[in-house]
DNA sequence: AATGAATGAGACTTCATTCAT
DNA sequence: AATGAATGAAGTCTCATTCAT
């Protein structure tokens, strides 16, 4: 019935399921089943398990490593890193369900193989954020100002409001961070 | 030999186990092994795998709840809303590793009845931040505050510094996000 | 080699142990290690232990359930009974070992939903075979009856003989007894 | 608080929970907690726990056995089959619960080296009533009678009537039939 | 491209039992 | 007369994985 699908098809279920139970209690069963197929046609498509979370990675975290590329590339103004910070938040969004999983399942995540991990990735970003001249304070600015951007992912739902004005705000306040950061220093 | 300790060095091994592989990835075998006692005698002293666990936060949540409970009893100034950040940081470093662990288990831990979870204790706090009429941005800049204070427990041995000074540069941008959210208010 | 009656084989295993040693006291292993097959491919063709259990009796208890089905749909009439009785002997050999299971293993076969226990389908059969109208030491005629076939079955190994006359005897005297209960009433 | 009657307060539990549940289903733990002390108490008063089992039947069945024991001694007239029959009823509703064990846990007592066993008592029993001349057809009528005993015991229930009219019921059938044996042989 | 059948490892859990106190 | 703490064996069950078809 559906074509040559499958594999895509198999990483958005198990991405979702990933996401909702974490990656430990996820069995492929729960997937197989989701899909309607039977266990083994998932190893046709993957040679494992941790294979199918591997294969969403790289899928999804190409843009993110695309972000830190570009601005390894970029004069390091500070209109680069509001930049990077804009961009940053769009990656974010595009990517929620796999940040979700990311942040959410980082002991599963951190044994995993996976090129750059959750925490190494965000080392180098907010690396790119902040000079090693910076006070400790600033730095902390810089930082701040990304996990602000992580907190408008998962958190502001919680928080009443139109989502794009919420968006918005989110990116205000991180750039205000960077701002202040670089005026301060 | 063993005391009546036990009880107290299962939670010890077992939150320390948790917080660095998950809790699906820790077996009973492996606690009991670092004990060198049996499986069996995890059963006595606790009634499942899950009850450790529960165990565990009833015992290191209860400073965070009873932060919750004395913010809410006191005038909402600006100066509590400090004195809540100042006491939520010591209490952040007083249980780091149960932290640790509730960030990087929130699958886990979302299943769990115990008490309230990890999100919707930050609901709370946050929530005692900042009051329904701020605009969204300043309401995004409290929340952005507590952030900051878990950046400072989970992500800032990875910029370089004495301790105590990142400590206090982290409550200080902490304190600044909250100064700045109710002079724009 | 092991073609497509793998399940069946289980059942028929299951059911031998089941009948010799109690259902507690079989455990899967032992299942498995008679088939020559791992625990875990019971699990493939059984979803728990109580499963193969409730299969089996899927299976076996559907003769009797057709007998009672079939008086239902008779005239009560002294021919009908005995017809009954006749029937029942026969059902009764057919599925000798789990009638044994049944009778032995009440207290678990009462906490299974398998359709109507052991104790319904004989209040049931009983019920078929007196009229309501009946003297109580008439009904306790009829019932006598149902339990002479069951002795028959379970307890007349003990008395020496050729099988076949003994089945006649237990029929006859399970003939009698209806007889006289209808007469008497 | 009670006194030195915690053996018979244990007998009394186990075979309550026995009957009902079965005696593998039953944990000493369970035992232990509905009497309010812990397992180990249990091994002061008993070795183990077929120990405890052991123990019941020792004295429950001890009326069974002395009518043996006197039937043994009689005449082998009608008029004493007629009285085993009498009083093995007697016997039979003084141990109600112990014989329903009996009956429910055959797969289990069958291993339990506790004196005669249920059909081993009952192929001695039966064996009083006919004598080993008779037709076979005769001999299945003693141990009909028997076998209405036990209904009358354990099936009765689902009869509607006044117990004792019942158990009369029963009794008058059961001697009707050790009559009938008697008078056809 | 996918299935049916099976495996080996290991998970959590329960049980009867022991023994120092 | 009884407890607290623990053990060793075993149980049911689930999982990722394999392979012939």
């Amino acid at each position: 019935m559906a074509r040559g699908n499958t594999r895509q098809r198999i990483q958005d279920v198990a991405l979702e399921l990933f996401a909702e139970q974490g990656y430990e209690k996820t069995s492929l069963r729960e997937i197989a089943e989701r899909l309607d197929v039977t266990k083994a046609a998932l190893y046709y498509h993957f040679k494992t398990k941790e294979d199918i979370l591997v294969g969403i990675f790289e899928d999804l975290t190409r843009p993110m490593d695309e972000l830190i590329a570009w601005a390894g590339e970029q004069p390091r103004t500070v209109e680069t890193k509001r930049e990077v910070v804009r961009r940053y938040q769009v990656a974010l969004r595009a990517a929620a369900p796999l940040y979700r999983f990311m942040q959410e399942n980082q002991a599963t995540v951190r044994e995993l193989s996976v090129g750059l991990t959750f925490k190494e990735r965000m080392v180098t970003l907010t690396g790119l954020l902040y000079d090693d001249d910076f006070p400790v304070k600033e730095k902390v600015r810089c930082i701040s100002a990304v996990f602000t951007l992580h907190a408008g992912t998962f958190f502001m739902q919680n928080v009443e409001g139109d989502p794009e004005d919420k968006h918005e705000a989110v990116l205000e306040v991180a750039l205000d961070l960077i701002d202040e950061a670089h005026r301060a220093s």
